[in-house]
DNA sequence: ACGTTAACGGACGCCTCCGTCCGTTTTGGC
DNA sequence: GCCAAAACGGACGGAGGCGTCCGTTAACGT
């Protein structure tokens, strides 16, 4: 009679598993979220049947998918906060983020989607943007950091970096880095400067759109 | 024998192609260049077959819904260029394009898109291009423009425009509005700049990734 | 070694979209 | 009014994605 309570999972399913994650990170990386999980199942040598056992629905595969993207994230943002000067700290946070972004077309899908299933993913996401928050308050004290700058403003560059299409992987990078710099320029505390219109509210739109469309 | 060369087609022939383009439009810009064709032709109370008789190619179709705002497009550069003040004339194209593009989501894509069918389309996107970069050129000389302004900066902004995904259509144009104003801030002469990475080679992409992704 | 059972994966049915065929309706010249 | 031909649209077959069922395989405890 050993069955009483979470059973040690056999060899071959932790296999599987891992090597289904690691399918989905490849594919979502290159062509975002919406390949079919066929083709996940497909690259890890696997049956459908069995992708579907150990993720019962896309949000979760992409969630675990994107664990460690979410870490860097996290890692990138103490980095900055860690820095002595909040502007340099908060440039570095944008930079880095958009490199990130750019290297995997389904993680910015991710992180700006609502997945409400995805607990973590979401309260993680949002200590990270509370953090970088804190981080702009303090560029804008220093006087670098524009005083209208509110957080949907770094959403905003989200999406937009994540609207980026170009030729080639390292194109796709090189862009974004270009981009990044803009927006810092464009974030950038200056004596005489004209007001910003409203941000409005911005969707953090639901999965379905980000999944399907 | 009256059949020799190009006849005039039959009245209800071209009711029912206005009212494709119409519902085309309308679906276009609400939900993306994406939808089914087979809801364009619903809403336009019309068979399949007649939609794939007017327009075999959804290109084909696009590009003809697209025309009237290929044209605006046109106008409003026009306009800038009309400015005296070039820097007020190119931040003018630069808001009223976000906000062109915002309205629709189909648009931009069309836009960026190298639809290689439809000829009248690139050679009309080509030119309003080309009137742009005049335009820039003359603002740089007038010292208002940085300097490392290139026409690739403004598909970047284009294409980053597009993702800006928000709650609702009004939501969606402050969004851009606002965005616009930060991309203007970022193309603005300062005098110490800090020189800018490269843009590299974007993408163009090709139809088949925009209409059917 | 062997049997129990967790885990697998091929195959199925359902759905949506696509593009075309062909019998039917409508138009416009006479 | 009539009739050729132009135009229509319902219906069909095919492709691809999805989620699940169930007969088979192989891991692990004894």
């Amino acid at each position: 009679m050993t069955h009483r309570l979470s059973r040690i999972p056999r060899s071959d399913a932790l296999d599987n598993r891992e090597r289904i994650l690691e399918a989905a990170r490849a594919l979502f990386a290159t062509e975002g979220l919406n390949v079919p999980l066929r083709e996940v199942a497909r690259r890890a040598d696997v049956g459908p049947a069995t992708l579907y056992r150990h993720f019962p629905t896309k949000e979760i595969l992409a969630t675990e998918a994107f664990a460690d993207q979410m870490a860097t994230c996290q890692r990138v943002v103490d980095e900055g906060l860690a820095d002595q000067d909040p502007w340099r700290g908060f440039r570095s946070v944008i930079e880095k983020i958009c490199e990130l972004h750019s290297h995997d077309r389904g993680f910015t899908a991710a992180f700006v989607s609502a997945f409400p299933k995805a607990v973590d993913f979401t309260t993680s996401r949002d200590s990270a943007l509370k953090a970088i928050a804190d981080l702009a308050s303090r560029a804008k004290a220093a006087g670098k950091l524009r005083p209208d700058f509110v957080i949907d403003d770094l959403i905003l560059m989200l999406m937009a970096n994540n609207g980026i299409q170009a030729a080639s992987p390292a194109a796709q990078v090189a862009a974004s880095r270009r981009f990044a710099a803009l927006v810092i320029q464009a974030f950038q505390a200056v004596p005489e400067r004209v007001s910003l219109p409203p941000v409005g509210r911005l969707a953090l739109v639901s999965p379905g759109m980000i999944l399907s469309d």
